[in-house]
DNA sequence: TATGAATGAGTATTCATTCAT
DNA sequence: GATGAATGAATACTCATTCAT
């Protein structure tokens, strides 16, 4: 809750980084099993530094969910000024939900995203609502996504397949199929 | 070992389903977390007792599941021979889905059939795709349901709802809303 | 303590006999490990049914230790008036570690007839000792043992020479000829 | 795994001792039943302090079998090169099971050894019969041991001489009553 | 500042023993 | 009397977290 913002030195810096991506690694590999000393082995550092970095298990789950969360705005927001407006929706759609069989995490970032619309937001959070809010308006504008689908349900489209997808693992051919079948019941009827 | 299907004393069929019911409560409380101590204690029997009716925590989990499935079993059996194959259809989705956001652990049911369907499937999780499967088929030839939607794309759907709605507590607006656009996915374009 | 000495029904008897067995076999196979479920299985009766005979596992096995004392005693007092008392003390010793090989807890009841020997000694381990002091006094007599051999020493040969060929399973080879030392070491000096 | 033979800190070496010691006391008291956790109290160091430097309860066990049998070759070493090669025989004898009745575990490493003999047989354990063997060759150059007395009955004898006399705490006339039968035993007759 | 040794609460599981059937 | 279901204390082991080096 202190913002300690000082600059943090390099090799400090460089330390948060591979700790993160460790830990991405090894939630990937183990799942919820993942210990904080295979995390540690794997980044190449002391257990003293990860802890050093987040103070607690909870909290380096968290950064990576910024960290996923960032990501994902970032892609989002690459598209705001597509062409297309429907295949930048689409696109964006498909995606996420094939970076979801790579990546594990990736789900409950669009899943807590839902739930946090509910109640206070934080900020990261909100910008990536908003930056599909973008994407959405857009696509329905150009006609290529009915009226009547809102926010709530787009978040939980997108929660729901990339869950099952990265579950399953989803190969090519079945993430083709089943999207499909969503991106039909997005589009205007008639 | 040897399959010693002798018919159990009464009080003891009786502590195996408070254990089976229990170990529901908890794992959806708890999530993975769930220790087999919460889940004797919320049962109300001994720690022992448990062991004596599940050797294993995993032994415990697949009898869940294989009761989970029977249960789903049941119920699409009983719209085989329902008067609108199109309404069986798509009131058997809504009802697991909403089924789901009550009780975890459904969605595991789904997303394994998915993967078994490759593999040597277990006979019960066979008859399970089966009784989906007949469902499927009676709505496409009723004209309510595409031709092409599969049973692999199927499964995969309503296993990504039922794990998200589980998560993330669907109410019954935000499932009405987001199945929809399912559905209207799975209906033949006009 | 109380000597209840009712006579027993003809099945109780049998009961307590098939336990009595069970739980050697079980003790030989799984060592200190043999658990009580184990030992009924084998014996084919319910758990119930040792407590009812043997109150708890350590009378249980106090009762074997005192049926092989018994069959020891016996095998010794057959002994007694063998022609060749020289050769009956010999025999007596190869016998006793010869089984020791077969049936574990045999080195047990030897140990422990030294230990009991300076406290107060239970009367089946008293008759024990006695019956094979018979035979060293008359081997000694006999001149085939030399006289300053006593007993103290004459059992912890005993056990000593037991509880390695029991736990090392010596074959016949290696019984002979460790036994060929000791023996040598127990004739008078020429 | 990797053989990591880093130096160990000093606090981390000075833990391994204790909890060695600990592990050695604990035997002696319990026996078998010796728990990981008296242990841990006995030696003043937390549960996860044993597991850090033994991953298991087996490998404890093995690190003092092994302890136990580098003394018992270093002993056996320092007598190689005595003037009296048949006092250096029956001296290394006496010593061996004067310290069995204090230390327990130590039959465990002569049992062992009569057994590994046979099979694949590890280092330690091999030089521990080299330097026996070369304690019993010497002895029979000199004419102090007789010469049909080989190494299996020697072992066999060192080990059930060990296992008694720590089972049942010989005292110290007992002990020699009992080595003096055996010693006869092992001279030339004549 | 980084390391990894130490800690101990928490986990699944076993097993002697009791007692309702 | 016999059975085996229920009990819970005890066991080996794991892992997030702290802190001396």
């Amino acid at each position: 809750m202190d913002d300690d913002a000082r600059p943090l030195r390099a090799d400090a810096r460089r330390n948060r980084a591979l700790v993160l991506e460790a830990a991405e690694a090894i939630l990937a590999r183990d799942g919820l099993g993942a210990s904080m000393r295979a995390i540690a082995r794997h980044a190449g550092v002391g257990l003293g530094t990860i802890y050093r970095h987040f103070p607690t298990q909870e909290a380096l789950y968290q950064a990576i969910i910024i960290d996923r969360t960032q990501r994902l705005v970032d892609r989002a927001q690459s598209l705001h000024h597509a062409d297309d407006p429907g295949a930048a929706f689409f696109d964006f759609f498909t995606d996420i939900v094939e970076n979801a069989t790579r990546k594990k995490t990736l789900a409950d970032v669009l899943a807590d995203a839902g739930i946090d619309a509910k109640a206070g937001m934080s900020e990261i959070s909100r910008n990536m609502r908003d930056a599909i809010e973008t994407l959405l308006t857009r696509a329905q504008r150009a006609g290529a996504v009915r009226d009547d689908l809102h926010m709530p349900e787009l978040l939980a489209l997108l929660a729901a397949t990339c869950m099952a997808a990265e579950r399953n693992q989803w190969d090519r051919e079945l993430r083709t199929r089943t999207l499909a079948i969503v991106f039909d019941g997005c589009r205007p009827r008639g």
